[in-house]
DNA sequence: ATGAAAGCGCTAACAG
DNA sequence: CTGTTAGCGCTTTCAT
């Protein structure tokens, strides 16, 4: 490990004026030749920063503690980590992960991250919920990636779930179908509420009519099933927006059990497009990607601004206003996500 | 943030008294009475120890790098991560994650890590693949988890394929069935080539003949589904061994064509069990999950004891005996998986 | 324009 | 048994 002190030694210079170099606060204050000089030595010698030395004078860790809810128990966190990860690694920050599925206690998780002196939090228990806030976690800068909290007490970045219903109904009624029906899901959660109401007001502003008996929400395996086969025989669809991957399985089975063709008989848009699913389905199903990568990248860089305001100077954050693309377009689909800023209203 | 130092003013003793008693170092050498008083104030003052300034002084961080080379594209990095960071924290490590999907380099984001000084790394590329190790690793303590380099020069963790193979032809055969096929992977891993290997020795076991018809190895999409036409059409098989779950969606595709109902007139046995799938396929699909925590759990384990070689004395390090439960198991079996110790021999 | 020196919070060797 | 002391690598006044 070389250290300051090598470089100042093999230099000629002091520590303070290595410092002042390898840092950039230089300006009109090294001699330009000096500068050159330890930027030579300390490449030369490999030198690598010692982020604990730094950390203990400054008070600032140049980490951040992505704290989730399911790490392994949905296949969502990992885009939403990477996000994150590079939001963080731009800024030169590092991630540390802690998840509470499995046996890990929260509480304790979050202690470790504390002593190691983590400068903020990201939050996320995937899938869009409301959740409870560790208050543990309050009194540091706090950013929430696909949920929010109650009462709206921090910033955070959801995806546009209105948006999504109505991007992929308009898709469907754009390519001409009229008998579109939506698959949803009956657990009660921000996704199927924006959802739902996309769709209708997608179907209202296609000019077509709504019907109920178009619309099942569903849970999972038999029944499920049954009542998506209930929806084919009587209601007849010619295109299906699909709540998520699982629900559009559900549709491909149906299909299948009546000879009907994919993309030809009754066209299928689905949301996730999960690589397992997509790498599957992927000739047939017209997808939308939810937009867990952005939420990451923008929570974290959320984040940054919050504990470094200069760093987040200028910042756009992310709004609704991608142009809705056609049913056949080559690439998935990423829906805009929204950042939420403290006690914001919400619908 | 309260210091040592507070607790020690506070307490009336000196802050190596207090260092030695809140790092369990007092045996024999402070006063019990000391002790219980020190422990009382820092819980009141809610002390919680400086990792940095620990670091700096001891050279050791608690923190263990895990690199992934795709924690983004594959639902399944997960579950390592989880089981990596349980026993991270059972032994008082903390994990950063860094992942190269994305835009991110690798070797700068490895950089970071050390800067930040991690006491070792955990490399997994996901899926058991034969993996090139970044040189910069190789100089620190490196246990790879479920993927293998090349020589054999580092501890890696990975599924027993062979096993898995072994397992689900044992299970169905032993549910009476004679006309196990086998649909596989055409890319060649060792995944592939263990599971086939599994698959002929248990049809051997059983005394059940090998019939390449029964075989057959695809791709994705089209040509896929195609293909696993043909084997039904013309090999038709009475149970199906699926080399992951796209394959099995490809099984169920043709069988929902042709009436057949799984688990009456085709049973079939898969492999992965990822969270979407099962959630939806959960009622029909008997599978196999891969042991994608327990390889996440041994190798930070492994990589600790490398560390601290007191903490890993006496470890049972993971070996293959779990007995082949039936085909109706009502649990997803987990295989064991295996540890290979530096140049150990590889088939 | 550069250096000397103090100190961040902690551990460990040594004295007593 | 307990305290004193030095120092990990770095940043940051304050002198020069």
């Amino acid at each position: 490990m070389t250290t300051m002190k090598d470089i100042a030694l093999r230099t000629g210079v002091s520590v303070s004026t290595v410092s002042l170099v390898l840092n950039g606060r230089d300006r009109g204050r090294v001699k330009p030749q000096i500068a050159d000089r330890v930027h030579a030595v300390a490449r030369e010698l490999d030198y690598l920063p010692n982020a604990a030395a730094r950390s203990l004078r400054t008070n600032r860790s140049q980490m951040l503690g992505f704290v989730s809810m399911e790490v392994a128990t949905t296949p969502y966190a990992g885009g939403i980590i990477l996000g994150a990860q590079e939001a963080a690694s731009e800024a030169g920050y590092v991630l540390a992960t802690v998840s509470a599925d499995g046996a890990v206690d929260l509480d304790q998780e979050i202690g470790s991250l504390m002593r190691h002196g983590v400068d903020g939090f990201l939050f996320s228990t995937m899938s869009n919920r409301v959740s409870d806030i560790p208050d543990s976690l309050a009194e540091h800068p706090l950013v929430l990636a696909d949920t929010v909290d109650a009462q709206g007490r921090f910033p955070a970045i959801v995806p546009d779930e209105f948006r999504i219903g109505h991007d992929a109904t308009t898709r469907l009624a754009r390519a001409g179908l009229t008998r579109i029906a939506y698959v949803g899901c009956t657990a009660p959660m921000v996704a199927q509420e924006g959802r739902l109401r996309g769709y209708r007001q997608a179907l209202e502003d296609a000019g077509l009519p709504y019907d109920a008996a178009l619309v099942c929400d569903v849970l999972y395996n038999d029944g499920a099933l049954a009542r998506v086969e209930r929806l084919f025989d009587e209601a007849r669809p010619d295109g299906v927006f699909c709540f998520n991957d699982s629900r559009a399985w559900y549709v491909y089975e149906c299909a299948a059990r009546r000879g009907l063709t994919i993309g030809k008989d009754v066209s299928v848009v689905g949301v996730d497009n999960h690589p397992v699913v997509s790498e599957t389905f992927s000739p047939q199903l017209t997808t939308i990607a939810l937009p867990h990568y952005e939420m990451g990248y923008w929570a974290a860089s959320k984040l940054i601004s919050m504990i470094d305001p200069d760093a987040g100077a200028g910042t756009q954050w992310p709004h609704t206003t991608a142009p809705i693309p056609p049913l056949d377009a080559p690439e998935p689909v990423r829906i805009h996500c929204t950042l939420l800023e403290r006690n914001s209203v919400r619908a």
